[in-house]
DNA sequence: GGGAAATCGGTTGGATCCAAACGATAGGCT
DNA sequence: AGCCTATCGTTTGGATCCAACCGATTTCCC
């Protein structure tokens, strides 16, 4: 097989702008002659791009030391915010699948951090709550994720961070209301 | 214990827009007294809410039918995009771990729709290609995928949309430039 | 030429992640 | 009272996901 070239090679590609990636300049080389909408990828892959860039950052600078995975975090964070709240509830919150929670859920119960209560009344319903171990390791590692949430969003000016959550706001609501 | 309440029980928090959602308002009566920072809070978790709204519909819309798992549809795309590529420029085009590609990769070359080649000279080297099989999924898939990035790009206004975009790319450009 | 350090892709162990299905339970209807 | 439908949390099967480690290979230095 011939050389494979490097990634470097393609940097004489013709760009829109400086501010582009490597990554968005192959698929401008790639895709500008077809039927494909650029714009639109670049709103989805731009926003991909950040939730992964941010979420490795949230996990190394936080989650890492306290011992959570990024839905462990969410779990115990969403107990903190909401008190002991029945697991359909904590799906959604966590924004994960009933299976997943059940899963998410054995590994902080066998941590001591959670614990699970039958309904009285309706025997099909379960509620979970934090122990005082999860309690103190969420009050604890917030603040350290916290301080990494602020100094992410210090990358960028105020009022650009302002238009950010605005238009994402705007986005997040938008696709919760055209949601089949 | 006590009847649990219901989460409507809680739209008499105080907010400080219509905008917010529940657990925006859930968040800022828990932690508005707090030493936290809920711009920053703000700007990360509406990312990951738009991310994970936007990954679902595009998984829903383009990626079920053609059997692809989120990554499974990025290894492909990123072949398609770049050519035949080495194993560690994959991984980190497609942002997984060597060890994760490799686990997907063994699912797609399962099916065909890729194969693995050993470098002549540096064996230590592995490059990924498609199949034909391969490019004809990628190339069906893809304008689908690309329609429903177009629809969901769609549901902001133009002008919000670019400034979403520069916003998010500046972001990227920033955490990149910042990472340890 | 030989040894040390670095890199590569893959393996290990354990956790997450989903859709679909299941058993248990509740509610409505006849 | 009995049957049917719906809901709940869990289980199943299989895929992804990571950090850390491994054997194989390459490069560099003495």
């Amino acid at each position: 097989m011939t050389d494979l070239p490097d990634l470097a090679d393609f940097d004489d590609l013709a760009v829109q702008s400086d501010e582009l990636g490597a990554q968005e300049q192959a698929v401008l080389s790639r895709l500008a002659d077809a039927d494909h909408d650029l714009e639109a990828t670049a709103l989805a892959s731009n926003v991909f791009r950040v939730a992964t860039a941010m979420r490795r950052r949230l996990e190394q600078a936080a989650l890492r030391r306290a011992g959570l995975s990024w839905t462990a975090f969410k779990v115990l964070w969403v107990l903190w915010i909401w008190g002991e709240r029945e697991t359909r509830f904590v799906a959604v919150e966590a924004d994960v699948t009933k299976g997943t929670l059940t899963g998410v859920v054995d590994t902080l119960a066998g941590r001591g951090l959670v614990v699970r209560r039958r309904h009285d009344d309706d025997r099909r319903l379960v509620s979970i709550a934090l122990t005082d171990a999860g309690h103190d390791l969420i009050t604890d590692t917030f603040p350290v994720f916290n301080a990494e949430e602020r100094a992410i969003a210090d990358l960028v000016a105020p009022d650009e961070q302002a238009a950010l959550v605005r238009g994402l706001r705007h986005l997040v609501a938008a696709l919760e209301e055209d949601a089949p």
